[in-house]
DNA sequence: TTTGTATTTAAGTATTTGCTTAAATACGTA
DNA sequence: TACGTATTTAAGCAAATACTTAAATACAAA
């Protein structure tokens, strides 16, 4: 169903939106990728995982289980969201497994942390 | 359930439990509005409807509907939820409507449009 | 007023999400 | 080996999401 409700506005500017088209075409891999990734850290919770793993380097589910007081299952499934998104990853010592963030996507997260950090963001209401 | 689950590992460190506890609780407002902000972004078809105000500076919920090849309501929907997370704003135009991105969350959108134009994310696979 | 265009809203539905509890796995120690 | 701890996985379920179609609203022009 291409373009079947064709915008037949008197003022709609065909060329606009066919380039609009092409260039929404050409990224379409890049909008799938990034678009995966914010909604991994558009969960509350898991941008907390991914803040403190930030800060402290490293945390096993336990920790980030006592932490932020979520049951160690629940965090368990979380990890594995992050990790199947690459964003994480981890070393086993003994029975604990330790969970870092890549470094690939740090440079996009860096931002949201230092948001956190400032505590500033705007708070708006209707 | 605040710590049901205590983390009881041998090398545990409840100080460094404690503080990031604290951390977080400090910030709760924070991780909020992030998180609600950045799941917006975090649908693909909602983060291309932002990519496409940026570009194009508005447009109605007509022409996203032609150039995305998604319905009116489908995209109407979208636009309702971004105007409700105060990421867009709107002005009427005779029975056409354009909507625009406001300058408040831009700063933190913007880093995004950019990674799209290099349409250089790797691409890691499993 | 009637008609038509642009948009929103409502209702219905299939899918996804995020938890819960219980069972399974992995590893270390008695 | 048996037991205990750390973690994952599985199954079940309620709520949220994202679409669909149909109806409602808003505005403008005939």
């Amino acid at each position: 169903m291409e373009s079947l409700n064709s915008c037949i506005r008197e003022k709609a500017n065909p060329k606009q939106i066919n380039e609009c088209r092409i260039k929404i075409t050409a990224s379409e891999a890049s909008f799938t990728q990034l678009s995966a990734i914010l909604s991994l850290a558009g969960n509350e919770l898991r941008l907390k995982i991914l803040y403190l793993l930030e800060q402290e380097k490293e945390l096993c589910p336990c920790d980030l289980s006592d932490i932020l007081g979520m049951s160690i299952p629940a965090i368990s499934q979380h990890l594995r969201k992050l990790k199947d998104g690459h964003i994480i990853s981890f070393r086993k010592e003994g029975q604990t497994i330790f969970y870092t963030l890549k470094q690939e996507h740090l440079e996009l997260l860096r931002p949201f942390f230092k948001l956190i950090d400032q505590v500033n963001l705007v708070a708006e209401r209707a």
